[in-house]
DNA sequence: TCAGAATATGAGCGGTTGCTAATTTACTGC
DNA sequence: GCAGTAAATTAGCAACCGCTCATATTCTGA
């Protein structure tokens, strides 16, 4: 009668798959700045502090994985978080490891 | 009046390590049959399924960064998960990812 | 249609990760 | 001490990551 905490492969896989795309210093706070709501690439760029190239990959990376959307508004690109589990997880990790 | 979900770079950075370290299939799966209580190593290996030399190397990984205790019992080592913070968040990633 | 702004993409590279295979260390019981 | 078991370590290598720099794309306003 084994309780384990997760218990099919395919759902560990899947969770640790989602744990990467986000286990990133940058798509970290990418994320906790898109907390608030969505932000354009610039205001992103500001925001984080890295080139606008770096960025715009490391926006990919999370929208390829659904973690992000995106809406376009003339020439600029708005991301947001799309999945909310996300913001709930993100929430977690803040509850859990940061000091206030 | 921003409300980002963590604000200290300092944290993202801890959030992000600790993320990282569990983010591999391998390592989550050892988290969730640790989740029982603690195993020897070749009730680990037999659990994951992979080689005796891989486990190793990912137990020190979770050793090193403090996410899990060893005790040594005669010519075995028995590994436990270390730090309550983990437990924690795996259930966490359990309740956001899996689908039961 | 043209200059310019905003974003995306691609090449290239140094560094890291994750694995296998072989070896080494640590401990046991006889 | 010696044979045997358990675990850790090392080397080596293919694959992947994360960055910079340069370029391409997309859209705008005049």
């Amino acid at each position: 009668m084994t309780n384990k905490l997760i218990d099919k492969d395919e759902d560990i896989l899947q969770a640790s798959l989602a744990m990467k795309a986000i286990a990133h210093p940058l798509r970290l706070k990418v994320l906790c700045v898109l907390s608030d709501g969505e932000l354009s690439v610039q205001e992103i760029v500001d925001n984080v502090g890295t080139s606008q190239s770096n960025i715009s990959q490391h926006l990919a990376i999370l929208r390829d994985k659904g973690v992000l959307a995106t809406r376009k508004d003339a020439n600029r690109v708005f991301y947001r978080i799309g999945d909310p589990r996300t913001v709930k997880l993100v929430g977690m990790m803040r509850d859990v490891f940061c000091s206030i």
